[in-house]
DNA sequence: TTCATACTTAACTAGTTGGTTAATTAACTG
DNA sequence: CAGTTAATTAACCAACTAGTTAAGTATGAA
């Protein structure tokens, strides 16, 4: 994960289809690790599924309780309430695509849009740049 | 990022704040490579941002151009719909901690939970398990 | 007490990530 | 042309990821 702010945790740990799957079946009600294990021992080991719950765990997107040798499993969903807002706040940039021309003219009208700064040092005399 | 499918790759982009960072730059505006990486030279130099830039870039979270020798890049926010609807999945759980009695009463009242299954191959001869 | 079940931990490994410095490419400037 | 600016590519490296197998722990069952 390498950086440990809580965004980059909750999106490193839904970066993975296996974590992401495990989410989806918890979903639907709490889960024993075996449980959680079985679509995937085709495919890994028991290990590795500890490991992939050790990841959500950490990210706080699952919570693990004791029940004599099993440990039940339940999602929390409460992290990912924090990756959605941090999308949310592009929104507009999807939904852009659908009506962009609207979008670019209301943009002009508030304010000018920022160009890409060229940092030209020197006056240009006028010199058209190339634009394609 | 490993796993290559869309969705892993978006969730991928995402989880550094230095990528997330850029982003938000982006959606003031169209900025070149070196506009983008002024912020961070303090920090890291300008290959790693072109590295940064290319992550999004194979995401499909930004486009580059060419002006000259600038290329001037844009955000493409598109892919987040993706990631949103696949966080909206799981809004209910973290709505319900807001009111997890509420939640509760209505799931036992239309269908029972799925408990954590035991597999237990014998019978149980009424044994109580303990929980907790 | 012995065995089985559920799960974790340890040790190891191949491949990926995120950074570095140095060199290179491409385009404009004088 | 020689020089400068913008950005990329190459080669390298340390740390991390996602998997493995084998061994260990904890609990309940016989």
């Amino acid at each position: 994960m390498q950086s440990s702010d809580h965004l980059s945790q909750t999106f490193s740990a839904l970066a993975d289809p296996t974590r992401r799957a495990i989410l989806a079946r918890l979903s639907k009600g709490e889960a024993n690790v075996s449980d959680l294990a079985a679509p995937f021992l085709k495919t890994m080991s028991l290990p590795a599924v500890t490991k992939h719950l050790k990841v959500l765990e950490n990210a706080g997107l699952i919570t693990k309780s004791k029940d004599a040798q099993w440990r039940p499993c339940r999602i929390n969903a409460a992290p990912l309430r924090g990756a959605v807002d941090w999308m949310e706040t592009y929104r507009q940039f999807w939904e852009e695509s659908l009506d962009r021309l609207d979008l670019y003219l209301k943009s002009v009208q508030v304010n000018e849009p920022l160009p890409a700064k060229k940092r030209r040092k020197g006056k240009r005399n006028g010199v058209k740049t190339k634009t394609k």
